[in-house]
DNA sequence: ATAAATTTTTAGATTTGTCTAAAAAATATT
DNA sequence: AATATTTTTTAGACAAATCTAAAAATTTAT
């Protein structure tokens, strides 16, 4: 229950930027994220990562003990998630009003998430009527900060015969998300599962009626919400 | 006929508020502006002005010859109607669709217009169904820079008996347009002079049907075309 | 338990944009 | 025309964010 109460200190995209990333590393692996890791997804060298971490460290965002990796304070996590908000929301608006392709919106989404303005972010989001997802099917975390935190699956887990609807991509560049409106998998759509080929780990599905059949490196990149 | 053509070159935040500056400075000024002048807009030092236009004169976008001030290239221009452009674009948006008041919209716009995409510019524009004017009746550059040049007088200058309408603020800080708020003073009023106070140069006006008095400070901030 | 390999940090440099204080040039005053 | 004032530029410094190369710590392999 965040409540992006102690907001006054304006941080700059560079700090932003590392916020994200080590709150997205985190979720994924659960534990202190390292140095090399936030280098990697920020496309810089592990000692600029070093000096940032200090800084923010010094600001009380994130926890960094030399050697042990760095994770987020409360504080941090409010920071990271509001940056996160205003991103999705962007994309919504970016989708739903100026005619962007899902895979043409990450680059500006990313320009966007900076800009300061209480007002206008939570203008956005009553404007686009509180979306709940963004294109891609990830949350979008409300004016607190909360957000679901849904039950899914990737779709390369599930068992023959089994029933589900395909709601977010887990990775989403630009040339997978081409793939995927080439292919006509939409985000929505309901399958199920027909075979698994044990050879290459292919599988085939029934999408929307549609039979077809996709390698595991689709598969392992779809999430998907099982039936009850 | 500005064709926004070689814009390859991606310009920072900073070049891009000194190319605004030197171009509002000039439309008034009508020649070379003085680094001073600069410095008093963008609220900084000379002589950070100076290391600026150096540099701005390297990539060819402004003219400056030491001790004689400084003027935009074609293309310096070129850039700086594009960035007028995407401010105005964003203040119509956030009044029109996110309840900003046309005195709140100024800080952020100043943001977004330095956000980098041809896609989401033009989009915005489409959605916006291609304003001509912003918030507070300055004229949108369309994508090609070009923007209607209007026989506009100032309020103060009009004679007795005159009939005109109002189209846009000189000063557009948010004290004087809270003023006009409250006034109900909008643009868009018919007004005609009913007289003119020789003794503080203070107008009494009809304003659609009301009759209110005007002082010079706020008569000679109001931009108004004459009716024809 | 050592040695080798990998990861992380430090040290020192660079770029961008800013500042203050001093020097130089331009402008105004006598 | 000489002097005083104002404007503009230069010189040197600084903070932010980055980099490369080297040192230190940690992890892995023998
Ligand atoms: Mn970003
Ligand atoms: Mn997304
Ligand atoms: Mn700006
Ligand atoms: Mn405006």
């Amino acid at each position: 229950m965040f409540t992006f109460g102690l907001m006054e200190i304006e941080l700059s995209q560079a700090e932003e930027n590392y916020l994200k990333a080590i709150y997205s590393l985190f979720v994924v692996a659960n534990k202190a994220v390292s140095t090399n890791k936030i280098a990697e997804k920020l496309e810089t060298k592990a000692s600029s990562v070093t000096d940032m971490v200090k800084k923010l460290s010094d600001k009380n965002l994130v926890n960094y003990v030399k050697y042990q990796g760095v994770s987020l304070t409360t504080e941090g996590k409010e920071f990271a998630i509001h940056v996160i908000r205003k991103h999705r929301l962007w994309e919504v608006f970016l989708v739903r009003h100026l005619g962007f392709k899902w895979d043409e919106v990450h680059e500006v989404a990313e320009q966007l998430e900076h800009v300061k303005s209480r007002k206008l972010t939570d203008g956005l989001d009553a404007f686009l009527d509180f979306p709940r997802y963004d294109p891609h099917g990830d949350p979008i975390p409300d004016k607190e900060g909360n957000f679901i935190k849904r039950n899914i699956t990737v779709l390369s887990a599930l068992k023959i015969n089994e029933e589900s609807k395909i709601v977010g991509v887990k990775d989403s560049s630009s040339a997978f998300l081409k793939y995927l409106d080439n292919a006509e998998i939409k985000l929505g759509a309901e399958i199920k599962v027909l075979h698994k080929e044990s050879f290459d780990n292919s599988m085939m599905l029934l999408i929307e009626g549609q039979k077809i059949s996709i390698s595991q490196q689709i598969s392992s990149n779809l999430y998907v919400k099982q039936n009850d």
